[in-house]
DNA sequence: AACGAAACGGACTGTCAGTCCGATTGGCTC
DNA sequence: GAGCCAATCGGACTGACAGTCCGTTTCGTT
């Protein structure tokens, strides 16, 4: 959106960062059923078309939010150093990424859930999935060619599931997720 | 219900026979979407009022279309013949646990993705979710004492999910998914 | 200063889950 | 088979929400 064609206009900007920031204090304040549009729009001091006209639906804008918080991770693997970018062995990269990704999912799991529910079906068509998805089953069919990469890959990454990530994870342990995550890939790496 | 105190008036057989069954006809039809307790009620030729005193609430009542489903599975499980039932190998065992579920997940991947929308965050605590993750884990527990049995069970459910099924089934091959399950739980069993 | 395009906002629509209570009916008793 | 009561029924009602629409305002350019 920013990078095409003309630049974003001062006040399109100013309202895109308050939407947001609106969601966040919701979505920390009440969970993922607080957050209705009605509600954001009226946080951020924004009229309700405002927030389609941006964001799309209330999927998009969930999306936006959690593309916001992976933009990192993102970059760190197509041009970081490695592990987590190229260059070192597809085992070291997958683990790397694994737990990059573990880390946000720990630290998001609220918002992953809404997103998850508010995506419904098409959450496998999403490009944000599927870049996640692409990344991961290049790096197993490279570790592990002789297995199914392609669902190997869904299959890590279904486990990144907010309401399942919130119930496996006990208030002392709090990166217990990730490393489980981590002993599982290991475990079928390793096979 | 069915077992508790007083028999079930015949009206209300009747009703929740009548309910269930219109449920799977817009299941087929329209898809989750299309499943909307008014539809429902309509379609059953009952009132609204009627849908939730027997089932609750929307997630109930895909709920009880699924335990419906999967009752032959349980039982199998529970009284049956190996490898299904008690008796053969964990390992034997909880690849036919897997067949099996792979099947009914098959069959009944709208009815599957539809049920998880409904149920949002609280699918963790359904009885029928834990007492598969019960099943499975403790046939983990004792093929590979040394694994998270606990976690590894919830990552072996997260891929029965119907919008993944629907995303990884080409039309000519029915079977991918469970035979992809198959293959990964292999994988893990093996390392 | 003036103008066109882009962005705004909030009233409006259609839909849905879930509630409530007066009307009905099944099943038991005598 | 008459009568009774509790269980069941049905559908109007409520509150909330996603998404649309269009008259109004604002930005940025000339």
């Amino acid at each position: 959106m920013t990078a095409e064609g003309r630049a974003e206009r001062v006040d399109a900007a100013r309202n895109r960062a308050a939407v947001l920031r609106a969601t966040e204090l919701l979505l920390a304040e009440g969970g993922g059923d607080h957050v209705s549009i009605d509600r954001v729009a009226a946080l951020a001091g924004v009229g309700k078309g405002t927030v389609f006209r941006r964001f799309g639906s209330r999927a998009g804008l969930l999306q936006a939010l959690l593309e916001e918080r992976s933009k990192e991770l993102r970059e760190a693997i197509a041009g970081g150093p490695p592990p987590l970018g190229p260059g070192a062995p597809a085992r070291e990269r997958l683990l790397a990424f694994l737990d990059g990704l573990g880390a946000i999912a720990e630290g998001n799991a609220t918002l992953l859930a809404a997103h998850e529910q508010a995506c419904a079906e098409d959450k496998y068509d999403d490009p944000s999935y599927r870049s996640w998805h692409r990344h991961l089953s290049g790096l197993l069919a490279e570790a592990r060619p002789d297995l199914d990469a392609d669902f190997l890959a869904h299959a890590l990454l279904a486990v990144f599931d907010g309401g399942l990530i919130r119930h496996v994870t006990p208030p002392d342990e709090p990166r217990r997720f990730t490393c489980a995550v981590r002993e599982l890939a290991t475990a079928l790496l390793d096979g």
